[in-house]
DNA sequence: TTTTTAGGTCAGCCATGTTGACATATATTC
DNA sequence: GAATATATGTCAACATGGCTGACCTAAAAA
């Protein structure tokens, strides 16, 4: 839980392989660099963004590590987490609109569900306009863990955007919002300004 | 890869649960929440909280969607994106400096780097100083894959970035780094300041 | 009445994580 | 030089959480 990355071998590449070039010394054309709209980036712009995309990788590493403790006292994971979570913030939400929102199976979602509904965590009610529907509901045991895993995230995600400073907020947003695909933005936009929050 | 997502069920809950109070009426006193620290935030902050975290997990769920479906081409994983893209990083890392960014076991290091190194996108090379280590070093065909999954996943960050303004880069990076343990940040920053970009 | 939809279920596969034990070669230290 | 520590690899076994395909039921919709 603790031990610090390194600093990894400062010392260049001794033979084999020197990636300074980008474009196409020897390399086939890199297929997804059309002739069309290239980026066009400078070196110095280049490293920002691999600098970026490398701080969301650390950062969503640590980002998930407090809940991922926490499910383990109760024998989850992170799979139970995004169910129990999504449930929380939509309560009678449908088993289909789950399905939307985590893009997996059926059948990975059966089980998870299965096993959080066994255990009491999640209640299930028939839906009274449409009856084949099984609406998902937290129940009280199911709100206490929501509570406990959101707990340490969002002091996590207080504190960074504390530290970041009073306008790093709506940047950071933004920022996430158009990592979404643009076909999805709208509707995710819809759907986490529509949920409840504890 | 393009179903949208739905706008689930905007109706109450008509019984199970009803998350709007937070702190604790027949709730057993959630456990994080001491007496001291208590966080107090608003019902507002607390929603900008909660719609951040969702923001994020939408977008780490579609940032890491462009990679995915070229691995699948090679039959690869994500694993083997991570390690490709930190060797690329980091020419001639070593294993045990490579376990400690992924936080991985040995083994499962193992058995993705010997997929690699067996179809020859990395390459090992004994170390001169310690000959015990294997220093570790993209091929020529390993680094072609790296540009391959690296472009969409930049150009998704760089539209994002551009779209949120020009001074949403610094907050975005800021924040990250403060979602990353206290205790690894610097040695995370060296780290991303000190590889190569190619 | 037929068809479509919401949901469940069974069987089996794959990717990627885990632990524990052990082997080998090389560095380091006494 | 011998003992120990380190870097790395390997085997066996297992857990989680994805996946596919096939098939079932009950209820809604046509």
């Amino acid at each position: 839980m603790s031990t610090a990355p390194p600093a990894p071998t400062g010392t260049p590449p001794d033979s084999a392989g020197n990636p300074a070039e980008s474009a196409g010394s020897a390399a086939p054309a890199a297929p997804d660099t059309p002739p069309g709209g290239v980026p066009a980036r400078s070196p110095a712009e280049t490293r920002e963004l691999v600098e970026a995309i490398e701080w969301l990788f650390f950062a969503y590493r640590d980002f998930t590590s407090d809940p991922d403790e926490i499910l383990h006292e109760y024998g989850f994971g992170r799979a139970h987490h995004r169910v129990i979570h999504f449930v929380g913030r939509h309560p009678g939400i449908t088993v289909a609109d789950l399905l939307n929102i985590l893009r997996i199976t059926k059948q990975s979602l059966s089980r998870v569900l299965k096993e959080l509904v066994g255990q009491g965590y999640i209640v299930q009610k028939t839906g009274t306009k449409d009856r084949r529907q099984r609406l998902l509901y937290l129940s009280d045991k199911g709100m206490e863990m929501e509570r406990r895993l959101a707990g340490p995230q969002r002091e996590r995600v207080a504190k960074a955007l504390a530290a970041a400073g009073p306008e790093a907020q709506k940047a950071w947003c933004a920022v996430l919002a158009h990592l979404v695909n643009e076909d999805d933005r709208r509707a995710v936009e819809a759907l986490i300004s529509n949920g409840y929050v504890s």
